[in-house]
DNA sequence: GTGGTCTAGACCACG
DNA sequence: GTGGTCTAGACCACC
């Protein structure tokens, strides 16, 4: 009925996620413009307030700015993505590492693990 | 005060997952005794509740029974500690791999990203 | 201080059991806003961390769910309400058998009883 | 293993109900002996000051009394067992009504309810 | 405003 | 001694 939103991380960082990967995917490009926060609002059914926070998180970080009286765009700057892309895959990868090797899996068994997940999953 | 407990994970889910790790690693067997409530507030730097809290959590989830007057008990039954390590494996497993394809990489990828980083790191 | 509870069931389960039977005498319905933990907090005479026990356990039971920053309702779900009434009725009418059984009674006896308990009574 | 006392009742009342409903069913008789807290202690594989609580609670009730140097006995007073079976069965009795009326069930539907689970449980 | 976590300190029943 | 419950009061992130 509601949004779709679960899992415990909030939702403003849940909307962004979103929008990273549709940046890393290059579905959004450097100088895009993103939807005005009342209109993204209303496509994700969300508090303007919370919207309105994921874009200050970006823009903390970097990923968007924000010029006034015309919107929020991607970051002109080209090697935006790709940092990101790669500080991600890096972070995404060290987490997964290092549980992994406290649950005592071998490098050997990750790869494994993989290739049946994806398969099976 | 100064206890060592970062991220946004409650601590007494932390604390979980550390005898549970422990667990998967055959340093706790079943049947074990875990510290009293108190003494492990002592020795983890959180306050009593807090233990109480991560005992009752291990306890709905059928790892850990407490015998009247008597103690917390890593459960008799052997097969948890496999269930649960299949299952935090699985976990773990997911969430890499739904990330990673959020960020656009095959499942050769991965596979060479774990090897490089667990060669380099 | 002055509050209704007795029973040496904790007051976090008494209170759950009312929300139950109002739930089962459809007194609430699927999709209802439960009191804020505060409110309900002060209606009931009780400490507010009790409250916040009695709606976990709710919606670890998947009576309730809780929206983020808006409140905690009745899960929408339809089911939940006969399920509920299903599981609770059998509880008692279960407990209430193995103990009349164990005074004794047989079936007739009990039904016996019931019928002149709810004349007389 | 261990012993099987399970639900949240105290080991003690549970081993009071054991001996209760002995009495109702005429396996035990007034003036009979009980067996030394020690040795029940033994037979139910629990701490003896548990037995020793169960015995105080029942000598409270009336059921049993204690001879010094002799051992715990069954009071002699025939009317006691009676009297307890009654009581027992009418406190059983209105519980069982009370919650099944808070459920909105009608004395209908309770006789129905016993009959089925009396044959189907 | 909402729910969620944590601390501090108390009390209780049980074994 | 043990775990379990409760209160008081605080702080936090989120909407």
């Amino acid at each position: 009925m509601d949004n779709h939103f679960q899992s415990s991380k909030p939702i403003y960082l849940q909307i962004a996620d979103q929008i990273f990967y549709r940046l890393v995917r290059k579905e959004l490009l450097p100088g895009d413009k993103l939807p005005s926060v009342r209109e993204m609002a209303i496509q994700t059914k969300v508090n303007p307030n919370t919207i309105q926070r994921t874009y200050s998180e970006m823009e903390r970080l970097g990923i968007v700015e924000t010029r006034r009286g015309q919107g929020t765009f991607i970051a002109e700057k080209a090697e935006i993505v790709d940092e990101l892309k790669d500080r991600l895959t890096r972070e995404v990868l060290e987490g997964f590492v290092k549980q992994m090797t406290e649950l005592g899996l071998t490098k050997e068994e990750m790869v494994e693990g993989i290739k049946e997940f994806t398969e099976g999953g």
